[in-house]
DNA sequence: CTCATGTCAGAAGGACTGACATGA
DNA sequence: CTCATGTCAGTCTTTCTGACATGA
């Protein structure tokens, strides 16, 4: 049987990135079936949770290059799902909103991700996933400012 | 300050995918400095693991596409650090075998992803480390078998 | 005939770089 | 002057697809 090397087991940044390469296969899937990509998810739900923003506050909070931002916000704008509109108070930017079409398609991808994070989380119960979210949680946190 | 949309907090299929871009920017640049990529690490961890190995084992040892492990190889090939000789008993195959320079190039590795783990891992005590290793195993390992 | 293997060419997806004009 | 913003063009990595010849 194939098995992990024993050097990589115990480690976990290696762990995370083969794990991820799972999980990022997972919900390009899960995304592709709603027609879009996890950068797409990202914008929309930062959008959501925050309510307008500058494409540079999207790119900060998303953790995205301003030029993506760019791109995705044309995406995006292109089926309708935000509006991009100049801002009157500062004229370098611009503001984006959450269209109530973009907000169908948020739900439309929340639900494709809950799949994908049940096949990914299918060997743990509950309270290890929990254990788990906290720490993933706690490590991201600590990663943001730094 | 800027927060992680709460929506996303909770699903670690998310967490794992935004946590993993760190670990890759570090263990890219933890890497650049011994002149390697993660996926030259991985063959050198499969084959320092399991030994003399064909192209296609590399490939679903190392959950890469085998006609990536052929540049993967030639790369390695050309510096040095492993060899690639026609297996007599399947002619269709190629016997990859680690060199004594790839076992050092290794071990420059091996300490390049102990000094990103440490930054990765920073915030969280030994026990922690120990429970996340094990949670990520865990999932790895289920996923390894479809 | 089938399947596995090694190989190549190219596409696709995502992140990064450097430059530039505009405006705070 | 400086810095932030939006934009564009292009590169770099990595992964994936499709095809093909060879051999088990």
């Amino acid at each position: 049987m194939e098995e992990t090397p024993a050097r990589l087991a115990g480690r976990p940044s290696w762990l995370l990135t083969q794990l991820a390469v799972h999980a990022h296969r997972l919900a390009s899937d899960g995304f592709g079936e709603v027609g879009a990509r996890g950068y797409h998810y990202r914008i929309l739900a930062a959008l959501a949770e925050f309510g307008v923003a500058s494409q540079a506050e999207l790119g900060r909070r998303c953790n995205m290059d301003r030029s993506d931002v760019v791109a995705a916000v044309n995406e995006l704008a292109g089926r309708g799902f935000v509006e991009r509109t100049p801002d009157p108070d500062d004229r370098r930017r611009n503001l984006v909103t959450l269209t109530p079409a973009g907000e169908g398609q948020l739900r439309r991808m929340d639900r494709a991700l809950d799949k994908v994070q049940e096949d990914l989380l299918e060997p743990l119960p509950a309270e290890e996933r929990r254990t788990l979210a906290d720490l993933l949680t706690r490590l991201l946190a600590h990663h943001r400012r730094g």
